[in-house]
DNA sequence: CCAAATAAGAAACTTTAAGTATCTTAAAGA
DNA sequence: TCTTTAAGATACTTAAAGTTTCTTATTTGG
């Protein structure tokens, strides 16, 4: 039916697109050869000839999207604060608001192509393990409290949780977490922030 | 061959010892019932007939872990530690240490089943988009310290990026970036942990 | 202690999707 | 216009997921 071809850095681009269509709605884990044809409106065929797997498809197509989206790099935010915390800020909401293309793509992919009822095992489960963290940090902040290094333990959960979201990140990412990590985590992050916002005057 | 048949909680915990191996040597994606059954020495009608999917399978085996685990739990540290700081790094190290089960399988896995050439692709792009969240710290910074807020720019590269890698987290995890978190982020943690390094005397 | 019920384990089968080969023909370049 | 290159269609091969059937070990209850 279609008399007209597409080849070249055109066809490469309908490739991309229909990519990043499908890690978006369905994501890596349902990300495969002939869905990307079906979706381009091309054949396996042309697929394979150009990709290795689906995974490496996948990494080009988001590359690919991070040229095009070079405008808007976060690095080119302009600043405009008043002080340190409004520039962060912004710098902070950019972030969020466009979620780098890396990010969105394999983090919000993960837990994809999971059904209904995993769906909702998996939350209770991230549910007991938030618990059990808050726990242990509540511990230690008592006893802070009672040291009167701490005049209270009513911290934002978020800011509780942080220490541990952040070293789970790290291994995620293959990051190394070493002595040296977890001094500069316990002094130079938490101890700062609990001190700015529970801390004695001394 | 096998004259004896496991049945029951026996056979259980096997199938959940089982997956919990794969789970750690190939990850969730190379996770499937024929190599369960195999791996637990059973056959694959045994675990089509107890479980729906390997994704609820693999819940299962990691909360038979936690369970199983109790007495080590990070909520259960002996606390030690003279200072808020000492308490802080030892339920930090323990945490690293034996890394809850959870954590270790379903964040260690993300990248299991990807081959040696997509991983070096995938490193080099982890770096890219880690260069350009440095960039736009490091502007930040810049203006801070022109305004006298800061004494410079050379923090620890984990304090850096730390912003970028605790949102990451949270949209990952699902867990709401809303003003409220980028407010703490910025005033509770980011603020107070820079000038802790590098704030002037004031 | 024996008989009936239950569930494990083996093997073979069906179905589905991934990956490959072949061929035709549109598009690009000389 | 002729030659080369690569897209797109179709059909095929292979492999793994998922299912069925049957046999027999284990448990349970009379």
């Amino acid at each position: 039916m279609t008399q007209t071809r597409r080849r070249g850095a055109d066809l490469e681009r309908a490739v991309y697109q229909a990519t990043r269509e499908i890690l978006n709605t369905e994501g890596l884990s349902q990300l495969t050869f002939a869905k990307v044809a079906a979706k381009a409106q091309t054949s396996k065929p042309v697929i394979y000839r150009h990709w290795e797997t689906p995974f490496s498809l996948a990494l080009l197509a988001i590359q690919d999207k991070i040229k095009a989206d070079n405008h808007g790099q976060l690095d080119q935010v302009v600043l405009t604060g008043e002080s340190l915390a409004a520039d962060l800020l912004l710098v902070a909401q950019r972030f969020t608001a466009s979620m780098d293309a890396f990010g969105k793509t394999f983090m919000g992919s993960w837990f994809e192509g999971v059904n209904h009822d995993d769906s909702a095992q998996l939350k209770q489960m991230l549910t007991s393990v938030r618990q059990i963290d808050l726990n242990a940090i509540d511990r230690v902040l008592k006893r802070a409290v009672a040291r009167g290094e701490l005049t209270g333990t009513d911290l934002p959960e978020s800011l509780k949780l942080l220490p541990f979201d952040w070293l789970r990140y790290r291994m995620l990412a293959g990051e190394p977490v070493g002595p040296a990590e977890l001094q500069l985590l316990v002094d130079g992050i938490l101890v700062p922030a609990y001190v700015h916002t529970r801390g004695t005057a001394d």
